[in-house]
DNA sequence: TATGAATGAGGGTTCATTCAT
DNA sequence: AATGAATGAACCCTCATTCAT
C-alpha cells in the first residue's frame, strides 16, 4: 500500500514548510534555526534534513512554491486577451490575495527577496529579474495597445506600478496589518489601479472645436 | 594639543564608517563580520569596539545618518510652502542623489531596513514609521490644499508615491546600475512625478459648455 | 522449500560484503556510511542491520574472512614441511594472490588494519598478534633447521620478511597498480625472497684450503 | 617589545602542537576532536582556530614538521658521499631516533600517512612519493657504484629496504614498545643492515683459481 | 524480509565580544 | 588609543541506529 507512505510524506513535508514559513517570517531566514524549525514541527531536526536536503534547499522549495504561483497568474494573464485595466487588476489580487490567504509566503518574498540583496543567489535573482522581465512585457503590449502612455519606457511604468503594488503589501506586511474584508481589498486595488492607470494611461488630447 | 587628536579621532570614526559601508553594502549586515570592516578600515579589530559599542551599534549609527539627513531635508520640504509638484520632486532628488553619491548608504537602507524585517529592532521600526508618518503628512496637505486628489487616504497616495520611488532606487541597487549624468537622473525624476501626479492630482471635470 | 531462501540469504550477505568492500577500499572505513554501502549493493540501508548487527560488526566480519583464509594458508605452511625457501615464497603468493583477486581486501587489511591503530580493537590486534606470532614461528622453525641464521632474534627477521612483503603490496596498492600478469607476480615474489634469503641464510664460511 | 609577544605565540603554537600530536597518536587523526586538542593544552577550542585554520590544516603543519626533518636528512645523506653502509645506516638512524624523541609524531607519519589511503589528500600523496623516489635515487646510486646489486630494479630494493624499516618502527609503535638504550637501537639499525646488505649487496663471484 | 522515516549525539567551524598588555 | 590573544555560545550538518509498518 504505497498510498498512506505518501501522504504520510507529503503530510509531514508540508507541516515542515509551515513550519519555516512561520518561523522565517517571524525570525527571518538569517535567524531561523532548522531546530526552530523542527521544533514547531514537532520532529527531531534530523528529518529537516531527510526531506530537504539544507536549510538552503529549503528556503528554495519556499520560493519555488511562490514563484510557481506567480508565473502560472502571468501565463494565464497574457494568454487572456482582457482589457489592459484587467490584467494589471488580476496581479494586484494575487499579492493580495496571496498576502490574505499566506502572508508569510509573500512576506518572504518582501524581504528576503525582492529587497535583499544579501540572500540573492545567482538563480533566485534570474527569477527575479524573469519576473519583472514578464510584468515588463504585459506594460509593453498595453502600450503597443495605446491603452498605456508610450512617452517613458515599460520599465519605468512597470517599476512605478510594481513598486506602489509593493509597498502597499510590503506596509501591510511591516506593519503586521491583515486583510478584514474583500472591501477593504478591492478599495486598495482600486486605489492602485486608478492612481496608475489614469497617469499613465495614454493621455487623451480634448481639445474640440 | 587636544585638536589634532580630535582629528584623528573623527577621521578614525570616519574611516570605520566608510569600511562598514561598503562592506555591509557587499555582504549584508548579517554575513558582515566585525574583522572584513576593520580590515578595510586598516585597524585592529578591537579598536572598533573602542569606538562603537557593538556591531548592532555600529549598525545604528550608519543608519542614524541615513536618518538624520532624510528627516532633515523633510523638515525643509514642509517648511518651504513650493508647490506640491516642487516638493515631491525634493524628495525624489534626494534619493537619487544619495543613490549617486552614497550608494551604500541607500542600499542598506533599502535592503536593510526598507523592507527586511529581520534586523528591524523596534528602534528602527519606529524610525521608519516616522519617515512614512511625515511623507504622509506631506501628501495630506497636497490634499488639502487641492493639489492632490482627496478621494483616497493620504496613506495610500503615499505607499504609491513612496513605492514607485523606491522601486526605481532598489532596482538601480539590485542592478548595481549607476546614474550615468543629471539628465537620466532627472528623466527618472520627471517619470514619477508625471506618472504619480497625472494621476493622483485631483481630477478638473473638463468644463463643457 | 527452504533452499531459494537459504540462497538468497547468503547472495545478499555476499552482495553487502562485495559493496562494503569496494566502497570501505574507495573512502575508508570512517567515511564509509552504511547507506552507501547499501546503495551499492541496492537494498535499503535497514537491511544491512538485518544481516550483520552494526557496522562494526560488519567490518569484523570482513576481516574474518582475510584472517581466515590467511591462518589456513599458514597452517598448511607449516604442516607442509616444505624447505624454507617454499614456505616463504607461499607467504608470499599468498598476498599476491589475494592483491589480484580480492584487492580490495588486501587493501583494507594494509590500511585499516596492519598499520592503523585507529580502528584497532584489542580483539583485532589479538589476530595480527597473532598471525605475527606464527609467521615468527616459521622463521623461528627455518633457524632451528639452520636454513636461516640465528645470529638475530626471529622477531627482527620476520619484521624484515613481512615489512618487506608489505611494503611491496602497499606500494601497489596505493599506487592502484595492478599486477598484470603472473610473470611480474613471479617477479616480485623472487627478489623479496632472493634479497630476504641471501642475508637472512645463514652464511656459510666459505671453506678455504 | 614584540619579542614576549612572539615567545608567546611561538609557546602556543608548540603547546598545541605537543597536544595535537599526543591526541592523534592516542585516537587516530579521525577520532580527535578539536575539543580534545585543547582541552589538553588547556586552552578553548576557539583558539585552535586562532592559530591553525581548521583541523585539516593543523594536521598538515604536524605532517610538514615531519616531512622537514626527513627531507633535510636525505639532503645530507645524498651531499655526504658517505659508503653505502653508512647512508642506510642514517636513514635508519633518523626513523629510530624519531621514535625514541617523538615517538607520536613516527606513529602519525605510520599511521596515518605512510599506510592510510583515507587521509591521503593528492599533496600529502606528492610529499609521501617524493620521499620514496629521493630514497630510490640514494639506492641507485648504490647500484651504479657496484655497492648494491644491480639485478632489480631500485624500486624494488628500496621497497625491501623501507618496509624492512618500517616494520621495525610500526610494530614497535603497535606494541607501544620504547626503545630503552641506544644499544637496542644499534641492534635493530645492525639487523636491518645486515640482512638488507648482505643480500642486496652485489654478490661477489667467489670463484678463485 | 524489507523499507525508509525518525531520532539525536556529536563535531567542525564562525565570530561577536572581552581584556590583558 | 591600539592590538590581537582568548573565550565560548551558536549553529549547521552527518550518520549510526532504531523501529513501525
Amino acid at each position: 500500500m504505497p498510498i498512506p507512505r505518501e501522504i504520510t510524506r507529503k503530510e509531514k513535508e508540508e507541516a515542515i514548510f509551515a513550519a519555516a514559513l512561520q518561523t522565517i517570517k517571524e525570525k527571518g531566514f538569517h535567524k531561523t534555526r532548522i531546530s526552530d524549525i523542527a521544533q514547531r514541527a514537532r520532529i527531531s531536526y534530523g528529518l529537516v534534513y531527510h526531506y530537504f536536503g539544507s536549510k538552503e534547499d529549503l528556503f528554495d522549495a519556499l520560493l519555488d512554491r511562490w514563484w510557481e504561483g506567480l508565473f502560472e497568474l502571468l501565463s494565464c494573464v497574457r494568454e487572456a486577451h482582457d482589457p489592459m485595466r484587467e490584467r494589471l487588476a488580476s496581479i494586484i489580487r494575487y499579492f493580495l490575495d496571496t498576502y490574505q490567504e499566506k502572508p508569510e509566503l509573500i512576506n518572504i518574498f518582501i524581504t528576503e527577496i525582492s529587497r535583499s540583496t544579501t540572500n540573492l543567489t545567482p538563480n533566485r535573482l534570474e527569477k527575479f529579474k524573469e519576473f519583472l522581465s514578464i510584468t515588463e512585457q504585459v506594460v509593453q503590449e498595453g502600450q503597443d495597445e495605446g491603452a498605456l502612455r508610450a512617452d517613458f519606457k515599460a520599465r519605468y511604468l512597470t517599476n512605478i506600478f510594481l513598486g506602489a503594488l509593493e509597498t502597499f503589501v510590503s506596509t501591510m506586511v511591516l506593519a503586521d496589518q491583515h486583510l478584514k474584508d474583500n472591501a477593504q481589498k478591492r478599495r486598495i486595488a482600486e486605489s492602485i489601479l486608478e492612481v496608475f492607470l489614469n497617469g499613465a494611461r495614454q493621455q487623451l488630447t480634448t481639445a474640440k472645436p
